[in-house]
DNA sequence: GTCCGGAATGAAAGCGCTTTCATGCAGACT
DNA sequence: AGTCTGCATGAAAGCGCTTTCATTCCGGAC
């Protein structure tokens, strides 16, 4: 009367091999690669692996083949809408060709990033999915000396030496503020992101100082940098509001939809009406962003792409094939209800 | 002039074995289990392994010791922010004891739950988290016949067989529904998830028709049943509002923060006022709830908690002590700005 | 001085699978 | 007929590590 769960370790492939009757090579090449065995000792096999309920023994098969068959993905976080549908995404295209998606999180602590990384090459992942091209030596390094293919996502390697699908940051960050010159604004405040080991966050702001730079403007005195978060970015507008240059700005442009968000709802707290006092600019596109009202106007990112186009960069790669160094995805800028021409007066 | 990336599979054991003139066994042995060698030769392995840059071999480690030191996490979607914290707590708890977490998803597709968790299984996995209590059949054989400890989360077992660490969804829901029922509220509509192969949501509609069924009262016709997440919500209360017996009730339970958050926005461009014309209540806290204006009266799961929770109990489990069958997390009604007792006459 | 027990080490046997390599056996070709 | 080709199969050698099991080498008890 013992309970099933005290079923113990289950066929072996040896098992399937005897019951079919065939050898142990021509049982797992049958299972492996039906092409090679005749179609009768294949279904012979299969029947005899579906009777004695057969698993594969993944880390034996990854030890004699050397391929795991599964990927890893480092993330920051897996706590923010884009990198959640990417992971998504990824998980989705590796399954349907039998890979498995390993995924590990680092928080923004770059150390952090270095020991999970090593913790899934240590793992044996055949390839690796990394956000943004900004990371420690280590981390190349140990990728390198694993010699497993990655794909560097959500940016663009500007020296064109790493594998990456991405979009230019700088330019897309310089378009939405380009939006809010051309609105009427010259008064401009950011919420960045930590620009330390993120070259996202360093280049969508520098991205909004070239485009300032460009009329001779400059938001100097009036940027924060903060977590990437609804809760920081309405602390990150509070503080701003406190400073000396505090608002005189008719302008703010946020890293993100999430600090978008939190400056957002400050807002609202502190009777700061948007558009009207404020324009507010996000960059992501996220549900919220467009269910919001006023809806946010922000940069779309289509975040299941990026995740769905390295998954099948690092197959088509593992598969032996070529791809293109650098793959772009379509940005666009979604004009919403919380961007305006600045008041007349003040 | 190659680059650093051709360098190709690095050290073995062995060949740190050799480097530091000891045999395999002891090399072995010093790394993996330090109080069983000498403290000078664990030194002459450890310098020897760290100047070959040896990294060792997950699928022959897994293959030879039968364990491979991952958990694997099983969820209905990482894109709710409490899955996503609980998979972080997770990571970070099975991290200190040198586990890996491998992730899969399956949207809320029973098929697809089946799927997953058996590539898990195939992985190697020495443990598994898994959301709720409600599972296909063959979901469960195919964890009892592997024989890893599980652990089931956000819900507690009934039948108190399994394993879970969680808290009682109808008992949370029947309280938060009792919050209204003592403002005063007596028409009252819900906004469900799928209660298809799905639990939480099941209980959480039992908790709110029995808290109105022990006052004699129903929401009969003002149920709807719809997917986790701010876009359905916000469908599924415009849906309710069309129906014949639509905005007779001035409070709407909501089965999770997603679904009452939408429920908000749609009220506020219909223009209904929440809470003076409708109350609504939410299940979970996300960091969201607590930010918005007015904030949303919701109940609160620590959700990180559950991770933490669930993995350190399997790390108890895989060094072979004993746990309780369950753990509860404690629950708590937070009280916002969303609900008010209802308007005098409508 | 002999003997014993325990600690440290080494030798070797796998873990369950993939993958050469060799073999047998049709059918094709001369 | 005889040889060659190619396909389906089997035998066996590992993949890189852990883990018995056996061995050696001590110090201490007698």
């Amino acid at each position: 009367m013992l309970g099933a769960a005290m079923r113990k370790s289950s066929a072996r492939l040896a098992d399937v091999a005897r019951t079919a009757g065939v050898s142990l090579s021509t049982a797992s090449r049958a299972l492996a690669e039906p092409g090679l065995v005749r179609e009768d000792t294949r279904a012979k096999v299969e029947k005899a692996a579906a009777r004695l309920g057969y698993v594969p023994h993944g880390a034996a098969r990854a030890l004699a083949s050397r391929r795991s068959r599964t990927i890893g993905a480092v993330l920051p976080t897996v706590d923010n809408p884009i990198f959640a549908s990417a992971t998504q995404a990824i998980a989705q295209e590796l399954a349907a060709s039998g890979y498995t998606l390993l995924l590990a999180a680092y928080d923004y602590a770059p150390d952090a990033e270095v020991a999970v990384t090593r913790a899934l090459l240590e793992r044996g992942v055949d390839g690796l999915v990394l956000v943004g091209a900004d990371h420690q030596r280590e981390l190349f390094q140990a990728v390198d000396q694993a010699g497993v293919p990655c794909e560097f996502t959500w940016t663009l390697d500007s020296s064109g030496y790493r594998h990456c699908v991405g979009f230019s940051n700088r330019l897309a960050s310089a378009q939405i503020t380009q939006h809010l010159l051309e609105l009427g604004h010259r008064k401009f405040a950011v919420l960045s992101g930590h620009t330390a080991g993120n070259d996202r966050a360093r280049e969508r702001l520098a991205g909004v100082r070239e485009a300032l730079a460009a009329r001779g403007l400059d938001a100097d005195g009036r940027i924060v940098e903060t977590t990437f978060s609804l809760g920081h970015g309405r602390a990150a507008l509070r503080e701003l509001l406190e400073r000396p240059a505090g608002r005189d700005f008719t302008a703010l442009v946020c890293g993100n939809d999430l600090l978008a968000l939190g400056a957002m709802l400050e807002c609202r707290e502190r009777g700061i009406r948007v558009p009207e006092d404020l324009s507010i600019t996000g960059f992501d596109d996220i549900e919220l962003a467009a269910e919001l009202a006023p809806g946010l106007t922000t940069l779309h990112v289509p975040s299941g792409e990026v995740g769905r186009r390295a998954a099948a960069r690092l197959l088509e790669r593992l598969a032996g094939r070529k791809v293109a160094r650098e793959e772009q995805v379509p940005v666009e800028l979604i004009v919403r209800g919380t961007t305006a021409p600045p008041a007349k007066k003040r």
